[in-house]
DNA sequence: GTATAATTAGAACGAACGTTCGATTTATTA
DNA sequence: TAATAAATCGAACGTTCGTTCTAATTATAC
């Protein structure tokens, strides 16, 4: 299930079309981190991926496409590593810890991405922007029972908190600088304090 | 100074000329929140305001001077509201309450307007982004000051708990439903309540 | 080595965009 | 009413965009 689309089988050279894929998916995704989605120019996606303009719908029939792929795959990714780290803890604070570190540790290896998830969620319609929206409300959900864990309960209040919370989580890309060698971690521990005691006293 | 730009003063027929800026302004908010700056077109702003595609250049000198008119309104008079409730307040946590308060009842008055501030930050360049920039900048300072009366000190923590802060408050636009009559004041007491117990927490 | 399929390249399309310009209409002044 | 300024309009310009199509090239298979 390497495969994002409904292309044909790349055949034996299968690694050479999973490299240029993944280039220019990873070309895609700067430029409209940087210039936005309608902003984003195919061309200059094509020219950083080293590949003709043309070539870039041998890979994605789209643009559309192209922003599907990158949000659902991110998507995809922060669920999988988020569910591979809460199948071992049990305490609902460390579970808790986990939603935190996982979202941040992402962001961290991936801001264009995630920026691009975050960013984008209202650039794309029809199919493709209800099978992102899929997996967006998976990871919502899944975040929102491991905070209904620490209140104890799934009321209206615990929806408004992890609302708050994905705000927190969402923003970060607007403020956080790659060069400035913030420690991650720390932001992570300190978000995860603020919250967790700001739920726990309600 | 109700005057956005440079333009020569328009004479005695001011009220009529304010009433068709202020509805350009109106036009622009709704089209650019629902389609992005990028995506937003002159042409459907001139025509949400009744007035032709070249008519919009005599009010304004470019459609970056129109996004830049727009987030500069908002964010001069969310300051100036919030100023003016935090002058007959005296309590830090009164005053907590008022800057939530102030912007999520700004938020509730002028969505598309707060939208577009909040998403279209990165679309302006050169000399508008830099005002804008400054003006954002104030609100930020502003709301930093409280939130550090609350926790007693101007630290690195304090920082992160005012950024976390902010990306809950701007989050807010992606979830929201108008249509689904959610109590703002409501919303506002509850993201207060929780933020306001992790930060005294810690 | 020849046929077949996978991949790339280049040129071109129509559509939409922001902006400009000159003419025209509407309002103000004297 | 005549002269002046403010405001609006319609048409057009040049550019860029996403996408398509056909031909060429490269790799695989027999």
């Amino acid at each position: 299930m390497t495969q994002t689309n409904g292309k044909p089988a790349p055949g034996r050279r299968n690694s050479q079309y999973q490299k240029r894929l993944s280039s220019v998916l990873r070309a895609a995704s700067k430029v409209i981190a940087r210039d936005g989605f309608e902003g984003a120019s195919v061309r200059e996606v094509a020219a950083k991926a080293k590949i003709g303009l043309s070539g870039i719908y041998y890979y994605f029939e789209s643009k559309d496409e192209l922003l599907y792929a990158l949000q659902h795959h991110a998507f995809s990714t922060l669920i999988e590593s988020l569910q591979e780290k809460l199948a071992q803890l049990s305490s609902p604070e460390d579970r808790l810890k986990a939603v935190f570190d996982n979202h941040f540790q992402y962001f961290a290896n991936n801001m264009d991405d995630l920026k691009v998830c975050v960013h984008e969620i209202e650039s794309l319609s029809g199919k493709y922007y209800k099978k992102v929206l899929k997996v967006r409300q998976e990871y919502y959900g899944l975040v929102k029972s491991v905070v209904a864990e620490v209140t104890g309960r799934k009321n209206y209040a615990t929806n408004l908190a992890t609302l708050s919370l994905f705000g927190s989580l969402n923003w970060v890309y607007m403020w956080y600088d790659k060069e400035k060698n913030i420690d991650i971690d720390k932001v992570s521990s300190q978000f995860l304090r603020v919250f967790l005691n700001g739920v726990k006293a309600s």
